[in-house]
DNA sequence: GCCAACGTTGGC
DNA sequence: GCCAACGTTGGC
């Protein structure tokens, strides 16, 4: 089992959106960025956590906790003319982006700041990718140990 | 709005 | 395969 970390802006989809969605789960569609997209075709089992992270916000963060409840499969809205996620180059017969389910978990009662991440940065969160300089990925592995502190400090 | 960092595209 | 130009991400 491993631990991940899945950014999403608020404006687009929040936590708040994965709380009144059916089942508070989600098909996490419109990654389109080929390590992101490896990590979700082969990587992302069901079982798996992940911190649901809100980006380009006024404050960005840990907004909660999903678990994925099903494993990499192909990203229907690549072949939707209308969705913003549309992409020609994604094949029915060969998809070129994939997507998982994930359910809301743990909702935390007051969003953990990045600025907060930011302060164990040189100790307990030492290595930690969203913290790196430049990390632009939408989706992260997190480490166990790093995944026990954050957890110890979501409220 | 600014800017750093990084990915993608396309000419050669 | 190289690399410049361009677009996107995302914090501030």
């Amino acid at each position: 089992m491993r631990y991940w970390l899945m950014k999403s802006e608020p404006d687009t989809f929040g936590i708040d959106d994965l709380a009144a969605a059916p089942k508070q789960t989600t098909s996490w569609e419109g990654v389109r960025n080929f390590q992101a997209r490896n990590m979700l075709r082969d990587d992302m089992q069901a079982g798996d956590l992940a911190f649901f992270y809100h980006s380009s916000c006024p404050e960005p963060g840990i907004a909660g906790v999903v678990e994925v409840v099903r494993s990499g499969y192909p990203d229907a809205s690549a072949w939707n003319a209308r969705s913003p996620y549309h992409d020609p180059k994604s094949l029915e017969n060969k998809p070129l982006w994939y997507t998982v389910d994930v359910r809301l978990k743990q909702r935390a009662r007051q969003l953990l700041p990045l600025a907060v991440l930011r302060e164990h940065a040189t100790q307990q969160l030492d290595g930690l990718l969203l913290l790196r300089r430049g990390n632009r990925l939408s989706i992260t592995p997190v480490d166990r140990a790093h995944w026990k502190f954050i957890l110890s400090l979501l409220r």
